[in-house]
DNA sequence: GAAGATACGGAGTTCTCACTCCGGTTGTCA
DNA sequence: TGACAACCGGAGTGAGAACTCCGTATCTTC
C-alpha cells in the first residue's frame, strides 16, 4: 500500500531514535523531554517527529516492542509439562525486568490507555492467560483469579520493586498469596 | 515565638485553601494546576503563595494532615486483644481510603520524598510497625518482614487497588500471601 | 554526475504553569 | 471612626516543553 521505501539515512535516523527513546524512557519515563532524546540520536527534533507523530506514538513504539518480547518469552513457556514453574518463572522474570524500566511500568499501569489497545498489548494479555489457567488446571496457583487480576497484581508488583529495590522476599510474599487455595 | 496572630480573614483564607487543595489533590494528585485551587477556594494565586510558600508545601500540608489521621486510627487498634484481627482491618481500611486519594498514593509512593522524613508520616510508619509486630507475636503474620516491608506492600496494594477498582478479592490474596508461614 | 525528490536541523511559535508584584481593600485598635 | 497595618486579587513574568517551518544538505536515479 504505502510503503514508497524509506532512504538509506532515515532508516538510520529512525533506528537511532528508537534506540535513544528506548534508553531515555527506561530510566525517565514518559516525561523526558522529547529534545532530550532527539539530542541522544544525535538528530533534530523535526526529524523524530518526521517518523512519529507525536512523543505518545514514540512512547508507544518503544512500549510495544518491549511488550512483544515478553509475549514470545510466554510463548515459549506455554508447553512447559511444569506449568507451575514454568508460570512463577515468568511472572518473576517479567517483575525483574519490567521494574528497571519505568516506561514499561508507567504503561502497563494506565488504566486505560491505549497502548493497552495495541494488538501487541493484547497479545501479552492473553499469553499471561493462558500460562496462568495451565498453572491453575494443575492446582499451582488459587483458582480465583484471571488473566485481568494478574495484570493488576503485576501492576503492584512493579510499584514494590520500584519502591524497594531488591525486593525479592516481597514478592515472595504475593506469591505465596497465589499458591493458597 | 512568631505567632503574630492572623489577621479574620487570613485565618479564613487559609481554610479554604487547603480545603480546596484537599479536594483537588485527592482527585488529580500534584499535577493540577495551582490556579485551579485558588479558583476553587475563591481565593487568588497571591493569597495562595502568602499562606504556603509553594505548591508542593501546599501538597505536604495536605499530607501531613492525612496522614497524622491515620496514625491516631493506629493508636487506637494498638491495644486490641486480638492483635491479627486489628492488624488486617487496619491494612484493609488504610488501602481502602488511600486507594480513593490520589494525593497520599502519591505521597507514599515517593522514594525519598520529603514527606517520608515529615514527623506525621514517621509517626504512622512506626504506628504500623507497633501493630505489624504485635500481629507477628501471635503468629497472625509471617516473622520474615518489617514495617518498612510493610510499606513497600501497602504501595504495592495502592496500585493495584487503583487499577482495579473495587478488587477486594486480590488484596485478599496479598493478605494470604502475609498469613503464610 | 546532474536533476529532482527526499530528508535534515534547529530556531521559532505557542501553550501551560509556577510564582511575583503592586494598587486597592479590609480588618483592627485606639 | 479614622488611620495604619495586614491582606487581597489577578495581571504579569519567565521558564520549560511540544510541535512546526523552511532553507539547506543528502540520497537516488537516469
Amino acid at each position: 500500500m504505502e510503503k514508497p521505501a524509506l532512504r538509506a539515512d532515515a532508516r538510520r535516523n529512525r533506528a537511532r531514535v528508537l534506540a535513544a527513546a528506548e534508553a531515555a524512557f527506561a530510566v525517565d519515563g514518559l516525561s523526558v523531554p522529547l529534545d532530550d532524546i532527539a539530542r541522544l540520536a544525535g538528530v533534530g527534533a523535526g526529524t523524530v517527529y518526521r517518523h512519529f507523530p507525536s512523543k505518545e506514538a514514540l512512547f508507544q513504539a518503544v512500549v510495544v516492542e518491549r511488550l512483544e518480547q515478553y509475549g514470545v518469552e510466554a510463548q515459549e513457556l506455554i508447553d512447559s509439562d511444569v506449568p507451575g514453574e514454568a508460570f512463577y518463572d515468568y511472572f518473576t522474570r517479567v517483575i525483574e525486568q519490567a521494574s528497571r524500566n519505568r516506561a514499561i511500568c508507567e504503561a502497563l499501569g494506565e488504566t486505560s490507555g491505549s497502548a493497552y489497545k495495541a494488538e501487541a498489548a493484547e497479545r501479552f494479555r492473553v499469553n499471561l492467560t493462558a500460562l496462568l489457567e495451565r498453572a491453575q488446571a494443575v492446582g499451582a496457583v488459587r483458582a480465583d483469579i484471571d488473566g485481568e487480576d494478574l495484570r493488576a497484581l503485576i501492576v503492584g508488583a512493579l510499584a514494590v520493586e520500584r519502591f524497594t529495590p531488591d525486593s525479592r522476599h516481597l514478592v515472595r510474599v504475593l506469591l505465596d498469596g497465589l499458591r493458597k487455595v
